[in-house]
DNA sequence: GACAGCCTAACGACCGGTCGGTAAATCACT
DNA sequence: AGTGATTTACCGACCGGTCGTTAGGCTGTC
């Protein structure tokens, strides 16, 4: 990737995260990289592409970072742990491009979105294998898989729309306590899934 | 409100949901209310007009739910209990305009924008006292309050973006499994504010 | 005849994207 | 080493199309 490839994705992401896709125009990213909007599409096939490629590496990033912070881990509970953490640390240290992930994701067309959220879905079944798991170990309480993961990863993602970096707490403090939080609403007393499968 | 200014209120909800603020022009409005577009302007004075009434209207009604379902509980655990309760079925039963008002605030004014905003930070401050309430009487543990109460209502909120009201699981049963896993993330365990305030 | 409710027609602005062109760097070959 | 061919990285001008919005006129009802 070239120096000025780079700075196009990088002023991207500041534009995205602050004004949001659609309203931000390929004059914008111009201005901001320092060139002309047609060299832009030297770079760039379209729009479309910039804001996949954002999102592309940014997914597969999340992906690789847990399965690494993952495998020295042993021990369901502190999988899970482990796994929260890092996904809270990940998305409040490169929040911008997190919360266009999380917000953008209409801008893509109908191939690219499937690509994006086929590695979403591979990244959520890490955490559902782990809820299911420790339910099945008695480590967590018994509860529906799939609402217990939406629950754990939203929660978690969405300390990427109102964190602020020079705040008044440090990421491995937001990071204790959503682990908690997290940990404690697994353990106990949670409801069993409906009679009906 | 005359029913067409309804019938363009609820076109454009389902367009907003399903398209995006942005991606939703005003022919499409029109188109689907029967009328042409110059006509919406008899009801509306622009389209940010539109989508301010839509978010305003929702975040009242939210407020509104929330404090007539508080009044007659007592006790704070009961009374967090029936705020998560209340606040999941409103956000899953008015799913697209809550959707939107999670989604599209950077379609507002400033003015708006400040306005919204307003009416939000005050229900979150309804969740807050619960928690501190709850804190102060050692029926939940200590922990920071707003970032607990920014997780409890991003939790329940999350539920707005992907609720199949056909699916599986009814509203009841997933007001249950928020309840209790919220309940039981506050009650122990959490981890102390930071030392220095 | 007043007014609500809708229409047709048109507006200027701006959008994403393409075009032909160009200076400078790099490469291929003697 | 020298030189012609090709590639890289960019530019300025411009296109067709869509957008939100406005002006002004028609129609039915009280």
């Amino acid at each position: 990737m070239t120096e000025m490839k780079t700075t196009i994705k990088q002023v991207s992401i500041d534009l995205f995260f602050k004004k949001g896709y659609f309203a931000t125009s390929i004059s914008d990213i111009a201005r901001g990289s320092g060139i002309q909007k047609a060299s832009i599409y030297y770079h760039y096939a379209s729009k479309e592409d910039l804001l996949y490629h954002i999102l592309k590496s940014t997914m597969q990033d999340l992906t690789h970072t847990l399965k690494r912070s993952l495998e020295p881990v042993t021990g369901v509970e502190q999988r899970m742990r482990a796994a929260v953490r890092g996904h809270v640390r990940f998305h409040l240290e490169r929040q911008k491009e997190n919360f266009i992930a999380n917000s953008e994701l209409r801008g893509l067309t109908a191939e690219h979105y499937r690509d994006i959220v086929d590695v979403r879905d591979e990244y959520e079944r890490i955490f559902q294998n782990l809820i299911r798991e420790g339910a099945e170990s008695s480590v967590f309480a018994p509860g529906d898989i799939k609402i217990l993961s939406y629950a754990i990863l939203t929660l978690c993602t969405a300390g990427a729309t109102w964190y602020n970096p020079g705040g008044r707490l440090t990421v491995d403090q937001i990071a204790d306590i959503y682990e908690n939080f997290i940990i404690n609403g697994l353990k106990q007393g949670t409801v069993a899934p409906p009679s009906g499968d």
